[in-house]
DNA sequence: GCCTAGGTCCCGTTA
DNA sequence: TAACGGGGCCTAGGC
């Protein structure tokens, strides 16, 4: 059980044989040689000859990548039910899934190089400036957005959709407020206008207030903004990070 | 210039050595080993060390997947710079994009195998069953939506966005279309709507209909469609391809 | 450059 | 299970 093995193999035979005794196991694969490929599934797609490399993870998310760009040329997500087989003039592999129902078949006619890999990779992924961190920012410091904002809910559950932010302004007024972590545009409007109108429903139109709170807005969003009466309050992933940081430092101290 | 090179360095420096007299060329490099990583951007990250797969493609473009899972865990779009140096304990390399400027550094405590591929492919990717698919099949058989629909335009640009087909029933009625190959949301009502409150205030409410067409709707979205007093109409991608192939066989016939 | 919209999007969360 | 929204989404097409 070495940590890597690697193969370049000199017929189909000998990569057929190779990967037939490894693919089923818990290890990353990698295959690169000259495969013409089949999908079908949500969609049907078709490429001819050309040179790729296939990956097979542990979980059996296929990858099939070009030389050239981000994305997977085709894929299958992890799970995927693998076979081989020698034909006559390629080795075949069909990945499949099922919900939905998808098969996506490679028929290599040249195969260069087969790496097999025992990796383990058990780390925690930390992410910052996503939409969650400003919500929270929003949370540990209201007047971030403004003087005398209480913040009453995050995430409230309401008929057409969740609104982000949910509070109550100095004067007493429903604040609803819709978070972007980027530019915002007409959706992230409409989307306000649409829990506003909810909540004005209940409430009294005049009682609620609803506010976008974002790094900036597109031009003509803000121009729909203002058409709906609705605010604009600018507020970045970073400014949450500050806050939040401040906070934890404030909470250390403490003890 | 071989098509094919690899390594299994026996230090850093070796690995190190390696990767710098290759790093710039165009090939794809895949590395294999032990690294911690922070991203800067967007947004941020960080992920400790862990066993992961690094891929560097012929135009930069950069992927760093863990064993398991479809995403990579931490990327660069292609055209990154790369620049590579030798640490004290570690082989260090980073990937900067601007437009926006980010930042991707890897740092390898431990480099497993080097893999340097001289690949090629030029071919070309087809796909079917695709919302373009059903926008040319409505094009060339409007009755499969309605008797004595016409189509005036598809992807008709108006100030808020665009409308896919753009026709006019036998009543004389403007028709606006909106496709989905998959199973239709909210936003794909919402967006409908937007299309045809626009065309509506130009011509007139009651002389504009606007029909969602897709596979299927989400219950919810079909509630708010029928409020918002939209139609619906049943269309799948491969309805679609059968059109599409009957009028190539027509077309064939012809000559 | 910005903006719009699609994607075999994937993925996590929740009713 | 379906529905909904986020994402460093990426990518392509317009203007």
């Amino acid at each position: 059980m070495e940590k890597i093995t690697t193969v370049v193999p000199k017929s189909l035979e000998e990569a057929y044989t190779f990967l037939k005794s490894r693919i089923h196991e818990r290890m990353v694969i990698i295959v690169v040689g000259n495969c013409r490929v089949e999908y079908e599934g949500r969609a049907a797609s078709r490429i001819s000859e050309g040179e790729r490399i296939l990956i097979i993870k542990k979980d059996k998310a296929v990858l099939l990548h070009r030389p050239f760009g981000y994305e997977p040329i085709n894929w299958q997500p992890s799970s995927s039910i693998v076979s081989i087989s020698l034909q006559k003039d390629s080795v075949r592999m069909d990945f499949i899934r099922d919900r939905p129902h998808e098969v996506l078949r490679l028929e290599f006619r040249d195969i260069f190089f087969i790496g097999c890999y025992r990796i383990e990779d058990h780390a925690v992924f930390e992410m910052y400036g996503c939409e969650k961190d400003m919500q929270e920012a929003i949370v540990l410091e209201p007047e971030a957005i403004e003087d005398g904002l209480n913040i009453l809910e995050v995430e409230k559950k309401i008929s057409c959709g969740v609104i982000d932010v949910y509070g109550m302004d100095k004067d007493g007024r429903i604040v609803i407020m819709e978070l972007k972590k980027d530019k915002a545009g007409k959706e992230a409007v409409l989307q306000l206008k649409r829990y506003v109108n909810v909540i004005g429903r209940e409430l009294g139109k005049n009682r609620v207030r609803g506010i976008l709170v974002a790094p900036d807005v597109k031009s003509d969003a803000f121009k729909l903004l203002k058409e709906l009466n609705l605010e604009f309050k600018r507020f970045t992933p970073k400014m949450a990070r500050r806050i939040i940081r401040k906070h934890k430092v404030k909470t250390i101290d403490k003890y």
